[in-house]
DNA sequence: TAGATTGTTAATCGATTAACAATC
DNA sequence: TAGATTGTTAATCGATTAACAATC
């Protein structure tokens, strides 16, 4: 019984509520709760008990019929699927307020994240240090990552560098990236992209305001 | 021909394309484009024609057989779609290090959206100018809200605080919330939300990430 | 007219939910 | 044993894609 699964296609949905029943269970172990069934995870992750159930059936078998689920054994198990079990070093590039608030970030380090470097082609921001880091220059990028084995990249800098940026931090050997700019990133197909687009986020959710203009 | 359609249901995710097509035309009336065709919006948008086309079905009729759309006339319709025609009042709650540079982020006048005013529990920070607004304490929500019509929050307040700072902010009025901590709101159903939750987009990353443990 | 491209219907695909036998 | 709850299969639902008649 394989904890992960690459070869049977998991819908990313299933992968992102994953996320959501490993904060259930954190908080149930926090209140001492030893066991929980599938019905009350998906109470609290606002899921049905049977879409629980299916999501964690991609990865293998985790309860005890009748009984329920061990909610300590369940989030190690959730953990080691999605790979947080350990530290991710994680650099972060473009050091302008979005930048700098991630980069001193807390809930990084208590959910298994360790921001290891910064960078910023803005010579004047080069050398600053930003939440006991010191910024870095674009051109040692190669080696930092290299040396510090960085394997995510958050992208904070602004819309025309973007891409650019984001191509310096490819060939530097870094396999994720998470875009903070409003634009749509051409990447190879290898590279694991995920964009975090406020503009987006408020102009869906204009959509569902009532109109009144 | 309504440009908005509440009755037909209209996917979620046809609303956040409608974003992406939104960007696309911006950036092609840009470059002085007149006409485009489903194909290259697709295009650009890595979506296949034929989706781009019923998206916009689901709204009405913007383009004419054989030639295509017009750059100029499908934005000014889509801008309408999605109710980011005119400047939306939002105000920002819990100005830590996200809280201020998302009170400075430029991104949001460019977009229709505009930081009316920014609060925050901790007396310390109370008085604090930020990007050419005070900081004002949480009891003042209610007239601010009522006094500037805002009509979206941004939460970005600790995780424990979060549930809390939403009910003051609904009870304030705003029927519209961002929520940036790592947790899930219970809001009723009338309230617009959405979650920006780093620790999840992260931590789907690495499911993605090979395991080399 | 011939070629291009829309708007829409029908076919396909995939994800969610329900149902239930297995079993604690 | 009776009750609870899993893991999984089958049914449902909804979204994406393909196909094509309409028409510029």
């Amino acid at each position: 019984m394989p904890t992960t699964n690459r070869e049977r296609r998991v819908p990313e949905g299933a992968v992102e509520r994953l996320c959501d029943y490993l904060r259930v269970l954190t908080m149930l172990g926090r209140k001492g709760q030893e066991t929980v069934s599938s019905e009350e995870i998906g109470m609290w992750a606002r899921a049905k008990a049977s879409q629980v159930r299916k999501d964690l059936s991609y990865f293998g078998e985790f309860g005890r019929r009748g009984l329920g689920y061990n909610v300590e054994q369940l989030r190690l198990h959730i953990r080691d699927i999605l790979g947080v079990h350990r530290q991710r070093p994680t650099i972060v590039v473009g050091v302008g307020n979005l930048g700098s608030a991630l980069a001193c970030y807390p809930g990084f380090e208590s959910h298994g994240f360790q921001v290891v470097a910064l960078f910023d082609s803005d010579p004047k921001r080069v050398g600053y240090r930003v939440g006991g880091l010191v910024v870095q220059p674009m051109r040692e990028m190669h080696r930092v990552v290299r040396e510090s084995g960085a394997e995510i990249a958050l992208l904070t800098v602004p819309e025309h560098a973007a891409q650019e940026v984001a191509n310096v931090v490819i060939s530097a050997g870094v396999r994720a990236l998470v875009n903070f700019a409003p634009v749509l990133l051409a990447v190879p197909p290898e590279i694991n992209l995920r964009n975090v687009d406020l503009a987006r986020e408020l102009e869906t959710l204009c959509y569902y305001l009532p109109p009144n203009d």
